[in-house]
DNA sequence: CTGTGTGCAAAGGGTTTGCAAGTAC
DNA sequence: GTACTTGCAAACCCTTTGCACACAG
């Protein structure tokens, strides 16, 4: 799939990182996933690649804005492509996440994140986050 | 403080579980703490506590709607006494909690999590958890 | 006394650090 | 050639399992 990886040469080189094997399997294994993708995860779809490479190049990426994090409720991080607005200064993925109680696929809904509320006092928000878990369409 | 001690106990004999050492540091750590705790954080107050106990003390009290999870984004699960209407078989922590990116502080917010939408098709939901990052009082 | 809880040893999984070798540009 | 990346060894932290002992009721 020509597209793919033309993508995923895209976005290594809008963000100035050189194009090397972990990165483009990084970048690949989140483009064709519909979901959220833990380190495991990711590692997995590649013949070999080191954990330790795999851990630092989600971390760039993070510091980046190229992948959030998904909050899902569960123990190991996820984590899935950002939306083109995200920069490395700041991030704009304030959409609903689901987590699915089965099968435990996290995805992004395509949901803003909206809800309204005023907090106590001397409190400032800097982001909200929203999370539905249930069962999702294979599941339920 | 003796109202401290008769709430732990309380607390132990409405579900059904033996008053242990250990079982009401938890109830008491728990119990005077404004904002959610994780297990180190638990562990901490009271002289020496078995960690495995620990662990298997707050399975427990999750199971049985004691505490539940407060998801804060953070690596290391959080934990926060239940309102009184959650019971085994149903939790009922539908407030806002607020997470502190300054001091890491993550507190149960009497906010209800209130955000409505529209899932997709075939998308059922069981429960929804709004989560807030920003600047505490302290740290604003 | 009986079954529930505890505590230890050991192990498992995820993640991070330091350093030397490799490679994109 | 040079700075950025990688990969290995080792280690760290959190958490769980199995089993024998201890203790609440």
């Amino acid at each position: 799939m020509l597209k793919l990886e033309r993508e995923a040469l895209q976005i290594l080189s809008r963000n100035n990182l050189r194009k090397t094997r972990v990165r483009l399997h990084v970048t690949r294994a989140l483009l064709e996933s519909e979901r959220a993708l833990s380190a495991s995860e990711i590692e997995e779809g590649a013949g070999h690649i080191d954990r330790i490479t795999l851990y630092r190049t989600i971390r760039t990426f993070e510091e980046k804005g190229i992948i959030h994090k998904a909050i899902d409720g569960s123990d190991t991080p996820k984590y899935a492509l950002c939306s083109d607005v995200c920069t490395e200064h700041e991030h704009h993925d304030d959409h609903v996440h689901f987590h699915c109680e089965m099968c435990h696929t996290t995805i992004c809904l395509d949901i803003p994140a909206r809800q309204q509320m005023e907090l106590p006092d001397g409190f400032v928000k800097a982001s909200t986050h929203v999370l539905v878990k249930g069962y999702c369409s294979r599941c339920n």
